[in-house]
DNA sequence: GAATACACGTGAGGC
DNA sequence: TGCCTCACGTGTATT
């Protein structure tokens, strides 16, 4: 007497996606939960064999926002990495690192080690 | 006449998951559809409702592939990222690029607007 | 044994 | 149209 034990497919009514197309997925979500699972369950709280299937989605969706977060963050800091995919990103990514880490080798160097232009010559 | 159309239970069999403990995943997914999925439907080219989610699934790989890429030499190039998680990592990459890029303006003041420690004082 | 992290296949939106 | 990208829920390994 429990609904649709292990399937996905409690997914099956419409919701506006043309409106905010790509924060759907997140919103749609979170309506599931928190207000079709307690109403399918109401009652049956020992007959829920994907209660802990609830948490782990919940779980993973935590663990992607935090990976998604951090790349909006990268996204601020790399300049023209509008409209670019998560790939391209992490590729301008590594190069900026990689420029960065060179000049950074360079400030060190003409700081630590005076080079001959250093030198002052009087006439 | 086909078997299984939109079901994920063709992964009903046992794979040495202890000895390779993360390919196992890629392992698998390539062995899936190289041998099993020819062998399901041979004969029935018209018949493959999932043929397009196939090469769906296939395309998917490929992407996450790219992008794990990214993240393995970005790991090279952030120290003591090992054992970090994908949302750690990017925090580290995060903290670095900001650092970097603060060290970035340095030199480039230090070269293009000499300071008063370049200044010579003549006794 | 619950929490955590990863790879996977799938549905859906945008060219 | 078909392909690409993304978010999602799930299976599973690790701790």
């Amino acid at each position: 007497h429990y609904y649709a034990p292990n399937s996905n497919n409690n997914s099956s009514f419409s919701v506006p996606t043309q409106i905010v197309p790509h924060a759907y997925d997140s919103a749609f979500a979170s309506l599931q939960f928190q207000y079709l699972w307690p109403l399918v369950f109401e009652g049956f709280p020992e007959d829920r064999p994907a209660s802990a299937s609830k948490s782990h989605s919940q779980a993973e969706k935590r663990r992607r926002d935090r990976i998604n977060a951090q790349l909006a963050t990268l996204r601020k800091l790399i300049p023209k990495s509008d409209k670019m995919d998560k790939a391209a990103l992490l590729g301008s990514v590594v190069d900026h690192v990689k420029d960065l880490k060179r000049k950074a080798m360079d400030v060190s160097k003409s700081i630590t080690i005076p080079s001959e232009t250093d030198e002052v010559t009087i006439i």
